[in-house]
DNA sequence: TTTTAGCACTCTAGCATTGAGAGTGCTAAT
DNA sequence: ATTAGCACTCTCAATGCTAGAGTGCTAAAA
């Protein structure tokens, strides 16, 4: 694939500004006027001759103007996009959205998911953040009723884990209470593997509680995502594309049903990287449901501690640039919030 | 409004059962032909014409068949519905799934919102029981950092809240423990407004911890809905009334963004009321955002204790009597949940 | 050598026309 | 009370046509 001349970049970029912006293939005529260009029709009609031949663009039909193919886009995205930033005022009402919920972690996953949905107007996703190694942290067992126990785990990082019991014999609160403050000294900072080594010296309700902490521990750790939270799935539905093709209707039936995130965030993360933001373009050929969509996919959190995922999906033709911008900013912002607690 | 012959119900019956199969106008021969009816498509045509006459029924042109009008659509399930109970099997599968979780709350409320999706194949919502009055049941302090704190406290019915303060001096577990210890036992079953009347007796870190948890009660008994889980929302999406008009998009718009549920939710409740079921159908004159749209609802858990909503939202053309028997075979299902916990 | 004006060519979108078929309502016969 | 039969209405799909959009190419201009 050869390089391409300046002005061949700047005709492809305008291409993609107008196609996203319009929906509609655009043709040469439109590009000179709408944009003022210093030259004629017929010089760009060259050029976009050349860019169709490459593979950068596609036309519908002999006279129609000209569509970005996905390598397009990705040429876009590559090499064409400056690298936009949020404008500090943006920066700023959105941090102070957080500013309430900053130490309750499903709250601000929600209104992550919320900011990233209206901002980017197209559908969001955000992971609970993930510990690489789940570590002990307190453990409370409180008295419901006369049988019935509730069980509340805390993992470093200050996530919560709560769980019934039925027991056959009623159990007071301080009994209780004196099993919960010898377990959480015991197991301060423990994994689960150190603490089920320990298994065989409890017996009765306290092995019952050890099982099924370590249970729980081993679950979470294991978890690759744990929640998932999506929101703005009407957004991408108002678009075009979505109202005619079925195949963008399944792939967001994929998504809703989380059978697609798993695999995409597992195998993504290897092509496209800008600035620690990946960009899937219509599928990059490994899915096939996901023809008509981009994604924009972003870790957060501490490597190698407790990370997430958040990110934003649309139609192909998405607005790059300031989506990209987006789900960057929120990844350090909620980075910040992962740092605080663990 | 004349009261209908049996034959005249029986043909109604027909025409909406064909229509929510088909999503097509009804002709008098089709029905004819298709239920082997003892009738020619003559006579067929005449109770149609009655039919259409009394508002049951309309005819999009002059060559088409007909379709339900709202009013027919009410008076389907108001009167000719069979009250189906849903099979034996399903019940004992449905149950089975829930097995696992029956002890976590916000597990049951997913599984809850993706089985009436999925049973429905419309689109559903689950919201978390709340108590009518919130009560205290335990609070527990837990270091982090040095000076950080996670603050959990625990409510009657095994709801939790979480928190994390930042002191100004360093405070150990100990201290914190024998802080928990003594406020659990004395606010033990207590309102907000009993524990906020103590407020002044405390000071300092205590005061802090005594205030947060008053505000967060009272925040949870003032809520209407606290969580509100969505599911299915593309089942929906496929069906051809929502992708042609854009009213029925806003709409969904709408729910997902939870603006009308508060509304809906509260203001339902006063007509068409089917053993527990409400049935709103087509916004009921009310909500014209609803014109396109049919909302199954119903309440679950223990009244005047601790209740959730639950239900199912769709095409007007929908499947009243297996929806119907679904919303109610999981109220009632929650309900036990509940009235363990509470 | 690069750019552009000009023009022939292609394809679509929109419109009017048409005919077949679907489904009705009415009338007269059963 | 029911139904066969038929005239009537309206839609839907197919057809043919035209205007216009947009292209690619060629030859002239810069």
């Amino acid at each position: 694939m050869n390089k391409l001349s300046n002005r061949q970049q700047r005709i492809l970029s305008l291409i993609i500004h107008e196609h996203i912006r319009s929906a509609e293939p655009i043709a040469s005529n439109r590009l000179v006027n709408d944009y003022n260009l210093d030259l004629s029709s017929a010089t760009v009609r060259n050029e976009m001759a050349y860019l169709t031949e490459q593979g950068f663009l596609r036309q519908p039909h002999t006279s129609a103007g000209r569509v970005p193919t996905e390598e397009g886009y990705r040429y876009f995205v590559g090499n064409l996009m400056r690298n936009t930033t949020l404008p500090e005022d943006a920066r700023r009402t959105i941090s102070h959205q957080f500013y309430q919920s900053r130490n309750d972690i499903s709250n601000w996953m929600h209104l992550a998911a919320s900011i990233l949905a209206n901002q980017s107007k197209a559908a969001s996703l955000v992971t609970s953040p993930h510990a690489e190694q789940v570590r002990f942290k307190h453990l409370e067992m409180i008295a419901t009723h006369s049988t019935q126990i509730l069980g509340v785990l805390v993992l470093e990082g200050g996530e919560i884990h709560q769980n019934v019991f039925t027991t056959d014999v009623p159990v007071n609160q301080e009994e209780l209470s004196r099993i919960s403050n010898k377990l959480s000294t015991q197991f301060q900072g423990k994994n689960y593997l150190e603490i089920r080594a320990t298994l065989d010296q409890y017996m009765d309700l306290e092995k019952t509680i050890v099982n099924w902490a370590t249970l729980e521990m081993e679950q979470t750790e294991n978890l690759t995502a744990g929640e998932v939270i999506l929101d703005g799935l009407t957004n991408v539905l108002a678009e075009p594309e979505f109202i005619e093709s079925d195949d963008a209707r399944k792939a967001l039936k994929m998504i809703e049903e989380r059978t697609l995130l798993q695999d995409l965030i597992t195998r993504s993360g290897f092509k496209d990287q800008t600035n620690g933001v990946q960009v899937l373009i219509g599928g990059e050929g490994t899915w096939d449901e996901l023809k008509q969509m981009s994604i924009i996919l972003a870790k957060y959190g501490l490597p190698g501690v407790a990370t997430g995922t958040l990110g934003v999906f649309g139609p192909i033709r998405m607005s790059y640039g300031h989506s990209i911008s987006i789900v960057r900013f929120l990844s350090s912002l909620l980075s910040d919030f992962v740092a605080e607690q663990w």
